[in-house]
Formats: structure tokens, C-alpha cells, sequence
DNA sequence: TATAAACTTGACCATTTTAGTCGGGTATGT
DNA sequence: ACATACCCGACTAAAATGGTCAAGTTTATA
């Protein structure tokens, strides 16, 4: 199971946000160059971030992106949302009765995979944005 | 993050093996037709069960697989490293002391994808095919 | 001893996903 | 006016995924 660069992205690029965001917005163009990650991918995920309501866009010169609540209130879970990263342990449909492999009856390790997805649910709910400047107060760049 | 198939075959086919496994050896065969999964992607993951030590094969006619341990010392963790089913959260490596996006320091939120690699291997090492089998001893096919 | 069941090995491959790039826009502060 | 930013959709190379296929070897049993 891997991470994919986009939600990994996405984490880095508001936390890196919500420490800039004082005064002014942030330029993806300031993101991209403290972050080392390409402009044009982090449109692409900014694009789905603001459709997600968790950043405001203020276009223009001296324009650029600023957090939409309180660091407190942005968890994981909805960064993840919004970039359409998510946890999937299983190929079979939720909703579908017909079980996993096509089959009548759901597979044999079929609550494992459910357990193992909200375990790994949870981390995500519990970390909130806050959590991670917080983490990083002590080794700033 | 998604489980690939091979993982999580991989786990299907050695509880259903474990709960077979009494006399004879359990064929691939079997396994195949029980859990509907394709017999040559069966053969490439026993091939790397077998090097794992987690299974021991007997050829021939009337041959298969058995486990070589007891179901409650194989943890979900031997399976995932033995089919090369692994959690990766950064790109990074380890050992480098590079840092991530080649860049002197540690990415901002290295500390987090860390943390998240251990919750997922901590389920998986809190895990033995036991548990499994009880799992599922009300729900048998 | 012939035969069929079963493991063994390695190459091959179509499809999907990933991780972007590219090329055009449009808005706005100075 | 013009530079700086956001906006948006199409495109694509490379990697990973989820297998398939072919050609073996081994061994129990009739």
C-alpha cells in the first residue's frame, strides 16, 4: 500500500500554507519553490482543494491561495477528500450485496479488510493540519 | 492508498489454506476454485510463500501446500514482506541522509507519513492467521 | 510403467494509474 | 499596459497492476 504524491502533496502544501498565511496569501509559485513540487501539479491539486472548500483563491497579481477555517478544523480526512486520495482495502462495492468476488457470499477475510481501513481511517481523523505545524515549530526550515 | 490484490490474495488463500490444511496438503487447485482467484497468479505467490518459509510445497500428484508454522505465529506482517506487499508512505529512503525532494532537510512532514507507516505495520503485526480463522469460524462458507 | 495431478519457472502483456506537462486562457494590483 | 497570479482541460511517458501463457519437473496411483 503506498501514499500517493498527490495526497502527500496536497498535506505538504497547506501545512506549508497555513504558515505563510498571516497578512497576505500564498502563491502556489512560493509553495512550488519551498516545497520543491511542480506548479502545475499543485494547481491541479489547489483546483480540487478550493472546489473542497478548504482554501479561498484571490486572484491577480499579489493574489494566491488562504485557509478557509482554522488549522484546528482541517483534518487529514478532508485534505485526503479533496484530492481524491482514498483508503481502499477492498475491489468489492460496499453498497453491492453480492459479495466480494462476484460471488453469493462476502469473502473469506472480508472483515479484515474493513477493520484494517478504519484503523487506518482513524489516523487521518485524528490529525488535524494544527497538529502538524504544531509537530514543526522545532525544526522550521 | 489501496491493498493490491496480490496482498490481499495472498491472505485469503493461506486462511483458507489454513483451515484445510488438517491432513493432506491443499492444492492450488483448491484454493482456486474456493476463493476464485486465478490459479497462475496462485502459482506466483506461493512461489514466494515457499521462499518465505511460510509454506512448504509437496509435489506431485495428490501434492499442495501446508503451512510450516502454526497459524498463530504467522502474523498478517510475514505474509505482506513475503509477496513484497509493503507500506510506503514517502519516496524518500530510509537511509538517505538527502532528505526528500532532494533537498538538504527532511520534508516538512516527514515526522507525519512516518507515523502513519507504523500505525498500518502495527496492525499488521497485531495480526495472525488465527485470529482470522476464528474470525470466521460463525460464517463459514 | 503410463498417466494425470500438481508444483516450478520465467517470460510476456494489456490495462490502469501515476505523476506530471503543456498550452492556452482570465483576473487584477500597480 | 503589464506582470503576476489563478483557471482549466487535454495530453502523455513511465510505472505498476493483475494477470496469462508456455514449457517444464515430480510423484502417487492404477
Amino acid at each position: 500500500m503506498k501514499l500517493t504524491s498527490k495526497g502527500r502533496y496536497a498535506v505538504m502544501a497547506l501545512v506549508d500554507l497555513a504558515r505563510f498565511d498571516n497578512i497576505n496569501p500564498v502563491s502556489l509559485r512560493d509553495i512550488s519553490l519551498r516545497q520543491g513540487i511542480s506548479l502545475d501539479f499543485l494547481e491541479q491539486i489547489f483546483s480540487k482543494l478550493k472546489k473542497n472548500q478548504i482554501v479561498k483563491s484571490i486572484r491577480g497579481n499579489q493574489g494566491g491561495y488562504i485557509l478557509l477555517k482554522d488549522p484546528s478544523e482541517i483534518k487529514l480526512t478532508n485534505i485526503f477528500n479533496a484530492v481524491d486520495e482514498k483508503v481502499k482495502t477492498v475491489q468489492c462495492k460496499k453498497e453491492s450485496k453480492k459479495g466480494c468476488n462476484g460471488k453469493a457470499t462476502k469473502c473469506i477475510t472480508h472483515n479484515l479488510w474493513d477493520e484494517l481501513e478504519v484503523h487506518i481511517n482513524t489516523f487521518f481523523e485524528n490529525k488535524s493540519l494544527n497538529d502538524l505545524l504544531k509537530n514543526n515549530k522545532e525544526n522550521r526550515v
